[in-house]
DNA sequence: GGCTACTTGTTGAAGCTTCAAGTATATCAG
DNA sequence: CTGATATACTTGAAGCTTCAACAAGTAGCC
């Protein structure tokens, strides 16, 4: 295994960037989130993904994915949201592996109270400092980063993962 | 306080682009880290700044801005690297209150073992997706957003924060 | 039918981060 | 020089996430 190149002064600074921003937003988020409406961002995400979806409810493994939680994260969080009365879980009908978690309609006034302001942290702070153009040269960017995140983990965490052949 | 604008589906793509990221990441980075030396993203973070420093010491209060940490983390942090032997804490002789956090040798070696698998994979799955021209302009992207995080933490942890005036 | 292998989801402990409070020192205004 | 305020850092508890192990169900195969 050969010395991998070091980074370039311009590599340097992107990746500083990238840095400083995973570091810098989670905190932001739920700070605001936690303020508003006692929420973190991880469980808003969860009802944020479920009031988009047909009925209201999907299957967690599906949370998972869309959210990209791990599964054991995301059974905490829902468990959190279930004692809480937003959320509910019933077994699937089709798999009995499956459980359906499904927005309340308590769930639904949470939400619906909490996401103005939340949209407009997001705005303040990620979208409106960037042009039209900037943010669609950031979304194609981003989409070759998560891409290639989301390659490298299942590379990394599969079982009989090959050692870079 | 008016009802913020949704966000369009261009805006929602680049913003779901960004929350992967920064949900994906950070895990990514640890996984990697942990296996390779017991190490945490936050803590190889630390290492790394320190090692690039004048005696390869600094304040904790200008660590903490560097790698954008809150000085309580940083604290449990760097408590346990000093547990490790791989920093020391002394006091600073010009300011009474100030501590000097500074890598040992072995905390030197250690980075040195971790650094190369470290950048590998930062550039696999960050850096060489893109282009050098897309890099320099993630680098614009990123410096914009992430000043205006910095800019609302500011407004939004301040004792005296107007309430948007 | 009965194996074997995979998928789904949960659980509890361990580890890390945040929050609020506390100690100590510096700075500044009068 | 004194009191008020701000800065530097730590601490412990509470909360959240990860990890590894486990229970239960499905699916393919012979």
């Amino acid at each position: 295994m050969s010395e991998p190149r070091w980074l370039t002064d311009a590599e340097m600074q992107a990746w500083l960037r990238v840095l400083r921003l995973v570091m810098l937003l989670p905190g932001s988020l739920d700070r605001h989130l936690r303020r508003a409406a006692g929420l973190t961002h991880a469980s808003y995400t969860i009802l944020a993904i479920l009031s988009d979806a047909p009925e209201r409810s999907m299957r967690m493994a599906e949370l998972a994915r869309q959210s990209a939680t791990s599964q054991s994260r995301l059974s905490h969080v829902v468990a959190a949201l279930e004692q809480r009365g937003w959320v509910t879980r019933s077994p699937s009908p089709s798999d009995g592996r499956g459980l359906i978690a499904a927005l309340t309609e308590e769930g639904v006034r949470v939400l619906e109270r909490t996401a103005p302001g939340h949209v407009a942290q997001v705005r303040a702070t990620v979208l409106d400092p960037l042009s039209p153009d900037e943010i669609a040269q950031l979304s194609t960017l981003l989409g070759k980063i998560v891409d290639s995140i989301e390659a490298d983990d299942v590379r990394t965490t599969d079982p009989d993962a090959p050692a870079t052949p």
